[in-house]
DNA sequence: TTTAGTGT
């Protein structure tokens, strides 16, 4: 088997905590991947497809000026939309929300290293975590469904990211942009550490455009089926997603693109695995979101994909 | 440095 696909088979085929380096354990992750991948992922109607409307609803954020944000969106979105449900604009990031799951289907970014560099007029500890009012209540995120829960709120677009000024870094703290995400031993560990990654990047390329979001992977039950489970929390049922991905387009200084692209279970991840061990080929991620990622760009156009030349 | 929750 190839290296990439034993690779792909960590983010995606396990659920599994504990060493990531045991052959047993590569050896079943892979039959999980294997099942999901070949006999699943290709047949029409397969229940991990995402909803995307056709209709499309902009709601700004307010704004003083509404060509300056529009102007923004545009550069953060220069790749294409990956799916037009429910769409939320903020000053610095552009997101769907999942009414159904009451987490974002996907939130994009564009990172420059001024965008992300330390700025002591920024403090992301005066930001407060805060329910997006413009989502019906029906469909919104909560405090309350977090509390006690044991999961992070856990941002999809970093705060660590928007920190030009005070209120780029406190729209990321909005409800709309957050995940139940397992704390310790992920959000603020192993994600953690694929988030400063992304952010490095912006030291080695002009422009860095990421897109970061949920996913809801089934798993073989102990009948030998293949079932979609996860947890819900709160009043509000917040879905708890099994997985993270996140998919990166890189610019160059000459005008080359390059990418990539991870998917990390939503766990207790050891911190010395390689992030090198969550990269997976953006179709898999394409095909288990239901969305279509950077459709602006032909796959051929990009130099690099996770690292290897094409 | 950045990621957070809980207890006071």
């Amino acid at each position: 088997m190839s290296r990439l696909v034993l690779i792909s088979s960590i983010g995606i085929g396990s659920w599994q905590t504990g060493a990531y380096f045991e052959r047993k354990k590569f050896q079943q992750m892979f039959s999980d991947f294997d099942c999901i991948s070949k006999k699943h992922f290709f047949k029409p109607g397969f229940p991990l497809m995402g909803t995307v409307s056709a209709a499309t609803a902009f709601s700004p954020a307010p704004i003083q000026d509404k060509n300056v944000t529009a102007n923004r969106i545009g550069q953060i979105m220069k790749y294409g939309f990956p799916g037009f449900d429910n769409i939320r604009s903020y000053d610095d990031f552009c997101l769907s929300y999942d009414r159904r799951n009451r987490v974002a289907h996907w939130v994009f970014e564009h990172l420059t290293a001024e965008s992300v560099k330390h700025n002591d007029a920024v403090d992301r500890s005066k930001s407060d975590f805060k329910p997006d009012e413009s989502v019906h209540k029906f469909f919104r995120s909560e405090n309350t469904d977090y509390k006690g829960s044991g999961f992070d709120r856990g941002h999809l677009a970093a705060a660590g990211n928007h920190k030009q000024n005070q209120k780029y870094c406190d729209q990321t703290f909005y409800l709309t942009n957050m995940a139940p995400q397992v704390g310790k031993g992920f959000n603020r560990d192993s994600w953690n550490r694929l988030e400063r990654h992304v952010r490095k990047l912006t030291k080695a390329y002009p422009n860095v455009y990421c897109c970061t979001g949920p996913l809801y992977l089934p798993k073989k039950e102990s009948d030998g089926k293949l079932y979609v489970k996860y947890q819900v929390i709160g009043a509000n049922s917040v879905a708890v997603p099994t997985h993270f991905y996140k998919i990166v387009v890189m610019e160059t200084a000459d005008n080359k693109l390059e990418m990539e692209a991870y998917v990390m279970p939503n766990q207790v991840i050891d911190d010395e695995t390689p992030l090198k061990l969550f990269q997976v080929p953006p179709e898999t991620i394409e095909r288990a979101a239901g969305l279509l990622f950077f459709d602006k760009i032909q796959r051929q156009q990009l130099s690099k994909i996770n690292g290897k030349s094409i």
